[in-house]
DNA sequence: TGTACATCAGTGAACGCGCGTTCACTGATGTAC
DNA sequence: TGTACATCAGTGAACGCGCGTTCACTGATGTAC
């Protein structure tokens, strides 16, 4: 006797274990995350995943590499392609449509630290690509001029190095420190939006979060130097 | 025969109980805390922690609103007595201090929301005490000139009402909508610091990452339009 | 065209584990008279 | 001062559970000759 399972089952592959395990980060986070609960929602033994994935942290990673590929190709797609301040604006507005669309993929991504689990090489580029695309537009704005903090930015011009070096073209101090904060602020507020902070203090309205995180990305800009329009 | 460590053993008690915990979030994290795990460093049969503590969930409420509290008490002490600039700058190295010496904790009040588990309202005013001391500086610091980003503010006026009231003094809505920008900043940079998100672009050591942040503390302050010194 | 064989995806049972929670209990401590 | 009793903190065994991982196996599929 054949289980009607087995009948209709797909044939098993990484691909179908992932997006299962997707499914199952919405109910019990990253920690709660079982292989044996995703092979019973593939209709399938628990040892039958093993073919396909050596460990419950090879799943995670799986999950972790995709999730930043997803979030930078929605990214790189968003950006568009008018001048940096309208590229920027469709950049922060595809992080964020993202990060609501797949919140606990997002908390993984940019939550708390998984306890004991260390992202291998493989997950860093993909990781990089949203710096990148910020990055490119910071570069591709030209020049800033002075608007305060040139002191500061020099005094951390040697911590910030590391950031000069990945952005390119020799930006002037004050703009890599403002680069960097603005994308801390960035994830600092599409996180506060998902992980529910602001309910106390903005309207929880979808227009109204939407309204207010374009205001957010406008002073950001600003605050960038991003010429106007 | 009684064991030595029933003669060495504390008397038990709800304090021992969550300050042991806190240490297990250390190794495990706030999905791993076990109420057996905890029992056993007390040197105390599990069920035994069911007198003090009803429940796993109320016994991470109990961390939770220890956590707050430790936070908001140290901010409220390091914003000290000076100008606003200069208690805001107090207020936010005593988030990143806070933070970094418990980032574990930290983790647990600011990182990803713990899957299945709802907040109950104790733990709601404790986390009002870091806001409320940011508003205070914002209300302090009195009127502000337009520096641009008006528009936005306008149209963000009714999503911040909350924000607003919070705030109290009816502030300028530009100023409502950068206090707002500039809370999130901080923790979305402090958490960038704390879950290692800044490893590939500001310089690790120590010092650099003080210098760093003390001149994010001085661009946030330039964007609230705290008056200098 | 037909047989023999290798491949390999998925099975099923088992391992040893730790978890949250309940419950009847023991035995020390402190109070009442 | 001495006995009887209530209180209650902590015990120990048990419940039912799900987990990650291993391993010998079955049986369908495809290839070689």
């Amino acid at each position: 006797v054949v289980s009607k399972r087995t009948e209709d089952r797909q044939p098993l592959s990484t691909a179908a274990i992932v997006a299962v395990a997707r499914r199952h980060l919405v109910d019990h986070g990253a920690a709660g995350l079982s292989l044996r609960a995703v092979a019973r929602d593939l209709g399938v033994v628990s040892s039958a995943v093993y073919r396909y994935v050596a460990t419950r942290d090879e799943l995670l990673t799986l999950l972790i590499a995709e999730g930043y590929d997803a979030l930078g190709a929605a990214v790189e797609a968003g950006q568009g392609e008018g001048p940096p301040r309208a590229r920027f604006a469709g950049a922060c507005r595809a992080i964020r449509a993202w990060a609501l669309k797949n919140p606990h993929e997002y908390a993984l991504l940019f939550g708390s630290p998984v306890p004991g689990y260390r992202a291998p090489e493989a997950t860093t580029n993909a990781a990089a690509r949203v710096p990148a695309v910020l990055a490119a537009i910071v570069r591709d704005a030209g020049g800033r001029e002075g608007k305060g903090g040139e002191p500061q930015a020099a005094a951390a011009a040697a911590a910030l190095a590391p950031a000069a070096a990945f952005i390119g073209g020799g930006q002037h101090p004050t703009r890599v420190l403002e680069a960097v904060i603005v994308w801390a602020a960035i994830f600092g507020t599409v996180s506060f939006e998902v992980f529910g902070r602001f309910d106390d203090s903005v309207a929880t309205a979808p227009d109204a979060r939407a309204t207010f995180f374009d205001a957010c990305v406008d002073r950001w800009a600003d605050h960038l130097g991003l010429p106007p329009g």
